[in-house]
DNA sequence: TATGAGATTGGCT
DNA sequence: GCCAATCTCATAG
């Protein structure tokens, strides 16, 4: 089987989606950072711990034009028997991701205008998902302003439609799965000695039903955080 | 078949 | 602060 980088190129030369690791013991120098991919077994299989492991983790898109990275500073919590969570009525051509076991993107068209990037939480048949709602940008920052039509730092990655507008992210990539995808990734950074962050937990954002659910989970003291200030101590 | 609501965003008052 | 843009799907007729 043909392997990038064992074709008498080296891999530098390789577009960055060729480059991106299937393996997960391969470490990536995506900008400063370096970057590992999570396996499957290292992503709880539940709804919630999936929403807390997430922070702090980094999501890589990876295009022949860059690589493009954040570190996850919000999420949100769909589970099974929410009202809220788009699985509640069992399956559709839409949504039909979220029952894929733990680790697909589940991306779907919100209000006819955005697109959102959720992780599926929960074993397969079981619709339940992780939206990611708000990165921290780690590289790829001069592509992402040109998909958001801004430069602020702030105003890339700060709610989920801009998510995934900054990082390209569309239906083309739906269903995909996250531990094994060269195009889109879940990592952690490979470092030393890092204290970790609180996390804060609030109500969700834009929901008008279960809203009062405590199922938002944020690195507290962000300030890449979506949602009124309210919400983020 | 028609209608209204929805895990949002950007522009304008 | 208000509102339009515009796709998906549940519900009603």
């Amino acid at each position: 089987m043909w392997e990038p980088g064992r074709a008498g190129l080296p891999r530098s030369a390789l577009p960055c989606y060729l480059r991106a690791p299937l393996t997960t013991h391969k470490t990536m120098k995506i900008g400063p950072y370096d970057i590992r991919r999570l396996t499957r077994a290292q992503l709880p299989r539940d709804t919630v711990a999936l929403a807390r492991f997430l922070l702090g983790k980094v999501v890589v898109r990876a295009r022949d034009d860059g690589w493009l990275a954040g570190r996850i500073v919000e999420t949100e919590a769909y589970i099974q028997g929410d009202a809220a969570c788009h699985a509640f009525n069992g399956p559709t051509p839409r949504n039909r991701s979220l029952f894929l076991r733990h680790g697909h993107a589940y991306v779907y068209l919100a209000y006819g205008t955005s697109w959102m990037l959720n992780v599926s939480s929960e074993a397969e048949g079981v619709g339940s998902g992780v939206l990611i709602r708000a990165l921290e940008p780690m590289a790829g920052m001069a592509v992402m302003a040109q998909h958001r039509g801004t430069e602020k730092p702030r105003d890339l990655l700060r709610g989920p439609g801009r998510v995934a507008q900054a990082l390209a992210i569309n239906r083309a990539l739906d269903g995909l799965d996250l531990t094994r995808d060269r195009r889109l990734w879940l990592g952690h950074e490979v470092v030393n000695g890092t204290s970790p962050a609180k996390i804060g937990v609030s109500t969700r954002i834009g929901l008008t039903k279960d809203a009062h659910r405590p199922l938002r989970f944020f690195l507290k003291g962000s300030a890449y955080l979506s949602g009124p200030a309210a919400l983020n101590r």
